[in-house]
DNA sequence: TCATTAAGTATGC
DNA sequence: GCATACTTAATGA
């Protein structure tokens, strides 16, 4: 099916463990997929009938409240798996998976989850250990908007996207996927208008760099400063 | 300290 | 030239 080549798959943490064969096995069970920026893969609520794994480009995982408003939970960067409901024991998707730049994505249907446990070693474990990671990832972001000031939860979520999917530039690093200030604010549970003024601030003191959805963050210490402290 | 309103400029298909 | 992205100032909770 797939013409993927196996050395695609063969140092994602979920499949390190496994012989060349058995990634073979596990790549003819999977379909390919692109999506174009702006396209959801699925939906919050849908039946999770697939389980997907990033191959090239970024995921937004959108929550949405019973009030409409959305937020933007992660971004997923190349390599990891999303849309593991089977993995938490759900039935349908706890959030919506958008594609923030055009993507290529693996998937495979969620009946197959229990085999790829059964029979493969460290793929249960290491699914785990990453759902683990991201609840703690949650439960942090959580405690941040509930008691730090808007400042420093801009500053945390630009050192969150400039670690896990920054790319490293001469002046700095650099947000490797589109950004807008509308989806920062929708991270940090700001208005646009806040962090466009944060931001052009921060640009004034060589901090960060900007323009229209793009970012390079030029001095990650200084923001890692701005994040614990309270200024005044 | 921050959201809201409002009114503007810049950018890219 | 229109939609989208971004900036800035004013006002008030």
């Amino acid at each position: 099916m797939s013409k993927i080549d196996e050395s695609l798959l063969t140092n994602l943490p979920p499949f390190r463990h496994l012989e060349r064969a058995q990634i073979r096995e596990i790549l003819d069970l999977s379909s390919v997929r692109r999506y174009d920026e702006g396209t959801a893969v699925f939906t919050e609520g849908m039946e999770a009938d697939r389980f997907y794994l990033l191959l090239d480009g970024y995921i937004r995982v959108i929550r949405t409240s019973p009030s409409g408003e959305h937020i933007i939970a992660m971004h997923i960067a190349a390599g990891q798996l999303f849309g593991i409901a089977p993995a938490i024991g759900r039935d349908t998707y706890p959030a919506t998976a958008t594609a923030a730049m055009e993507t290529i994505a693996l998937s495979w249907p969620v009946r197959l989850w229990h085999d790829f446990v059964a029979n493969y070693e460290g793929f249960a474990s290491e699914t785990y250990k990453i759902v683990g990671q991201r609840m703690q990832n949650l439960h942090e972001q959580v405690l941040e908007l509930a008691t730090q000031a808007v400042e420093q939860r801009l500053a945390s979520a630009l050192l969150r996207m400039a670690n896990q999917s920054g790319r490293k530039v001469e002046n700095g690093i650099e947000i490797a996927f589109p950004v807008t200030r509308q989806n920062i604010s929708d991270m940090t549970g700001t208005t646009l208008h806040t962090v466009s003024r944060l931001l052009s601030a921060w640009q004034k003191q060589g901090i960060v760099e900007s323009t229209r959805r793009h970012i390079v963050v030029t001095r990650p210490h200084d923001l890692m400063l701005l994040s614990t402290s309270s200024a005044q």
